[in-house]
DNA sequence: TTTAACTATGGGAACGATTCCATATATTGT
DNA sequence: ACAATATATGGAATCGTTCCCATAGTTAAA
């Protein structure tokens, strides 16, 4: 069944009928005698063929870092249901955490009109990145960082753990923080920036002992808190720049026999679902990864339909869920 | 830059440089040729003429119930690890546990050849769902589920179960089950009976009031944890239909001064990152949900590579994790 | 009444590949 | 030396749409 049959059975033009499924002019007559012999055929239109003659595939190429973590995971879900309501369809390519990679599927998804646009979930950008990101000729949305020069979505890092940091820093005079590096820029610098600030600001100073770096796995991070301890017993006080390195912190606490909160506070990042299952539930900032997600698909979709190049900047709010694992 | 251009450049024909794309005969002198061409001018075959003419759109629709749970999201990471190796890009559709989402999604990934190959994580497979599997021209994978008739990749969910519960009944007598609904096979039926087995085994009978139905979130699992305590209070052992409904269990029988593993044991299903970090922590199954995801992709690749219709039925096996919420 | 604008329709050229068929040469076996 | 086979190449049809262009009738504005 193709546009030909069905302009022959119907008595018109295969421009008719073309005309008919998208929105031309066509006479109500005609319009009747197409939609009939459309229904008794059963006759679908090539979506292939579609988009090779427009061009359009509306297809949207989605890369992320890493599937199975809980932000992502809710980021992709806030995009799923936006675009999912639109009629574009979600091509996911998942880097397993190799940055390269991403550029890599930053040229495939760009080679040849696969897609009609980009959501990129960072963690870290390149250079390289930018200099890939400049010359695409498709709307990019970055999800998760802030990017200069570039329409994205993120979240306030830096405010979130500052105040967080300020707001234990009632309780506690000995901070340390355990985060991720420093090339990431909304995970690791700005939550990192925020919660030296919130110490600056109460005239504490934190050595650099007391600064750790590890990964979001639970396991690295009971590594670099058992580092901590050791160097820096005295510790009253630990900001974790992620929900997954609180609970290695705290793990790790109890099994070196300080408890949680009376002698460490701990804060995380994320309200993971877990985090308030846990004993003691934890302190943590709750990040809208969803509505982010849903706020970057709207922009893509904007700047798809509208061809409108202005670049936006979405910094999403947040909120401080106070629970027992801080005084 | 289109194949007729490359072809005249090199002085060849287009129907030449095609076959030197793909795999025919080309001699040595013009394959130099066109490579040398190719390479000057960066040329891309254009995907959408190819599968336009082929049919073959290298594309994989994959139907998730939800994409932020933990097992679904190691699933799709498998799929995702296997796919992204071969030259397969994955179409991802999220249903949101809306199981008629599922026959839509079918329809539009079979309409027109859209994808090669379907991968549908399932969880209540209807008779609905099995007319519309039928009438399927393209390779289906079901993973999670067993479904008959059907090639399928899932988890022996029923002896998982069993085995869990045979060994925490040395140390309880009065066991009660939390589970979710029976039109769930895999999540549902099968671990359900597998602990009623298991019971039956030790001669001990399940009184229907301590068999709660719940759902996949801590919430409705707290509650559900409530009323077992409610009409149950004598019970000394839990066994949860996942790790999620375990985290429920606990908080509420902390909450109701029953200590865990002492007063109450619980086990879950599912391994969650979180399991082995809460307290006490959790005495669970590990599904080898990523292996699973793989296995999947790689049955679907093959079936769509050798149009070989034999159905075929995996099931994986699974560790059982002793920790610290039962005795 | 002329001009312009809108409505309605069909013909045919794209879009950019693959692939069948015909043909030609080179190689192998007998 | 001849048939059979493998290698190599180009011409042209095909996949199924969209959309530009030409044509024409109808209505509205001047």
């Amino acid at each position: 069944m193709d546009i030909t049959t069905v302009a022959k059975l119907a008595g018109v033009s295969r421009a008719t009928v073309s005309r008919y499924l998208n929105d031309g002019y066509v006479s109500d007559e005609k319009r009747r005698a197409i939609a009939r012999v459309i229904k008794e055929t059963g006759y679908i239109p090539s979506r292939q063929a579609k988009i090779l003659r427009t061009g359009k595939t509306n297809l949207i190429g989605v890369i992320i870092p890493k599937i199975n973590s809980a932000s992502v995971s809710r980021m992709v879900a806030g995009l799923s249901s936006v675009f999912n309501e639109s009629q574009y369809q979600m091509l996911l390519a998942n880097t397993d955490n190799r940055e390269n990679k991403e550029i890599d599927y930053l040229r495939i998804f760009t080679e040849k009109d696969r897609v009609d646009g980009i959501i990129l979930v960072g963690t870290i950008l390149t250079p390289e990145h930018e200099r890939a990101l400049k010359n695409l000729r498709i709307p990019l949305i970055v999800l998760g960082q802030a990017f200069d020069g570039f329409s994205c979505v993120y979240h306030d890092d830096y405010h979130a753990v500052r105040e967080i940091t300020s707001h234990i820093l009632n309780r506690g005079t000995k901070p340390a923080y355990i985060g991720v590096t420093e090339l990431d820029i909304a995970a690791g610098q700005s939550r990192h920036t925020g919660f030296l600030d919130a110490c600056a600001e109460k005239n504490l100073e934190v050595p650099k002992k007391a600064q750790m770096e590890s990964d979001f796995s639970v396991d690295a991070a009971y590594l670099a808190c058992e580092r901590l301890l050791d160097v820096y017993p005295e510790v009253d006080t630990i900001v974790c720049a992620s929900d997954s390195i609180a609970f290695g912190a705290i793990t790790c606490l109890r099994e070196f026999g300080r408890s949680v909160p009376e002698d460490v506070q701990v804060t995380g990042v994320g309200d993971s679902d877990l985090s308030k299952v846990i004993t003691p539930s934890l302190t943590t900032i709750h990040h809208h990864y969803k509505t982010s997600g849903m706020e970057a698909a709207k922009m893509l979709i904007g700047a798809m339909d509208k061809e409108d190049t202005i670049v936006r900047d979405i910094r999403m709010g947040y909120e401080l869920l106070l629970r027992n694992s801080t005084r």
